[in-house]
DNA sequence: TCGCACATGAAAAACTTTTTCATCTAGGAG
DNA sequence: CTCCTAGATGAAAAAGTTTTTCATGTGCGA
């Protein structure tokens, strides 16, 4: 297996750590869905793959890649232990409360409102966070609320209609 | 114990629940807290004050409470069931990465950037979530990071610096 | 004051995350 | 190309968190 052959094994080594057939899985699949996932999610999408890989690599895995920024930890109202591809930005995230789909984006201007704050309260502002909820284009009219942590798409890469 | 004596009351008859000594026990803490609290940290801080309370019933309270938005909670790097007192905005919150302080705002100028995103993706964008980081002005100095799931204060209600 | 629907809490169950440690392997040295 | 080893893996166990259960308690309207 060359590094050049997996998507992402660049990157891996850039960042100080081997390239693992595990890391290269758990990549591929957070790469390959549109939404959210959580710890299980990737566990057993990856197992659907026909690679092994343990409960324990996973999480590890996941926070490796995160710290790289090859992937994003997202933040739900309830529960935070889900991810979901990285774009280009500093990863705010748009996501549909129906089916999941997370687009990122990374124009925040949040200057003036971060100023404005800063002088009142007089802290120091190092870093924001922002994350918007609505309804993407074809969940426009659904019903109700898919439940939380199903899995949206485990893999295969369809350009989906919105991209930033 | 009427209603008026307890602080809170008011507002948890107002929200259809009844008024339990562990929920003003609760509520208490929460209120005289100016940082985030854990679900054990309340627990403790309760017990502390001499009320009775199970375990149970804090993660069923505090569940509670923020439904009612006499509290809220508090999203951080790692880990999001922590809740912190709630002031009169829509809940956004300006949080100390040292002491854990946790300041509220609701002057969001997002109309701008939210109707940009929204045209680019498709989305109908229908709530948002903000949190900014940085240094209150007493940790301004401070040398590095103060454990994070430590209480900041437990009660007491001691006008703080930093207030919008 | 009474009564009961809602609330509590101890214990157990269920679930999540971390730790441990023996084994494996990516990838640089030779 | 092969060898060697620091870093990576994963099964099992431990630790920690959250939910469920159900018998008992209590806020508050009648």
């Amino acid at each position: 297996m060359t590094s050049e052959a997996v998507p992402g094994g660049e990157r891996l080594r850039a960042g100080g750590v081997r390239l693992t057939r595990q890391r290269a899985a758990v990549l591929a699949v957070i790469e390959g869905s549109q939404g959210h996932l959580g710890v299980r999610e990737v566990l057993a999408a990856v197992r659907k793959g026909r690679r092994r890989i343990g409960l324990t690599t996973v999480y590890r895995t996941l926070e490796v890649l995160a710290s790289l920024n090859l992937i994003r930890k997202v933040h739900l109202r309830d529960g935070c232990q889900r991810y979901a591809r990285a774009g280009a930005g500093h990863g705010h995230h748009l996501i549909c409360s129906r089916c999941g789909r997370v687009v990122e984006f990374s124009d925040c201007r949040l200057g003036a409102l971060i100023q404005s704050v800063a002088d009142r309260t007089q802290f120091t502002i190092e870093d924001h966070w922002l994350e918007l909820f609505g309804r993407c284009k074809g969940c426009r009219n659904g019903r109700g609320r898919m439940r939380r942590r199903s899995g949206f798409r485990e893999t295969g890469t369809r350009p989906g209609p919105a991209a930033p």
